[in-house]
DNA sequence: CACCACCTGCAAATCGTTTGCATTTTTTCC
DNA sequence: GGAAAAAATGCAAACGATTTGCAGGTGGTG
């Protein structure tokens, strides 16, 4: 667990990224190619808007939609709910790799990146006793942090 | 684990409900009690909008958001993100007795309650070493029931 | 039983997200 | 390198969940 950091996994290079995608039989279009590299640039997870505001209106804020959509379903992003009602994505490494959780801040909200996964063999668990099949899960911690408890 | 029951807790009496809502130094209201009582009488999780129905229009749904949103505050009711961008609730426990977690089929929506909650050394450790406090998660878990793999 | 703070109903506003359609871009193939 | 087909974009309007302003109604306290 890193307290302090920004993403765990190093930044992948945006032409690994792009090249993912087009394995991916997906086109690569400015649109996504500059999400892509808002993504590998950003330490935290993103929201539309963010993602939107990071690329200057080069493209429609429902392009961002579009894109974020696609690059979801194709396993190159990941979608996190961080509760307040927005959802807010971050890259993903290959098979999965990089999968995560996050500290919240109640109060400011501001985000520490977990490195550490711990429910791999909670799914198997979760698995075995429902009958359900590829299971995964969702997982974030809130609380308050060190600034706003003493505020 | 129980892949087939409905909440774990067996259901509070009413009248327990409405006793620690008074506690709390809240107005006792039709609308808060019949919400109260339809979080009892449901197996699940539900949606401001299953409660409003569940009511039977006998409540205005702005008035199931105001109140649930009372409720909540009060920690009478949990609050729990299945994915789909609609908050569902059901109650709660005092003390936060009661906490638990869901399996979530991705195809039909179907709901599992899982009775245990693995992550309370987990919150212990992720607040030591990161220096947060009051330190929550929210878990679930999504996968395909039986149903819809046979399907 | 009267009063006051609080609550409700109603309707309109807000916010995140999706969608229809005409136009532009990417890719493929010659 | 360029034309044609397939797919993506921009724009604006639609949508669904949630919030809010305001006028009138209600709970519980003295």
């Amino acid at each position: 667990m890193d307290p302090h950091g920004a993403h765990p996994s190093s930044k992948p290079l945006l032409e690994t990224l792009t090249a993912r995608l087009r394995n991916m039989a997906h086109r690569l279009t400015t649109p996504r190619r500059d999400i892509l590299d808002a993504l590998r640039r950003g330490a935290h997870p993103m929201s539309h808007r963010q993602i939107h505001s990071a690329l200057r209106g080069s493209c429609d804020l429902a392009t961002v939609y579009r894109s974020v959509h696609l690059l979801e379903s194709a396993g190159l992003v990941q979608r996190f709910d961080l509760g307040d009602g927005v959802r807010r994505y971050e890259l993903l490494g290959e098979d999965g790799h990089g999968h995560h959780h996050h500290l919240v801040c109640r109060r400011c909200d501001r985000v520490v990146e977990l490195l550490e996964c711990f429910a791999p063999e909670l799914e198997q668990r979760v698995a075995s006793q429902s009958g359900y099949s590829g299971v995964t899960h969702r997982l974030e911690f809130f609380g308050t942090c060190p600034a706003c408890q003493s505020a």
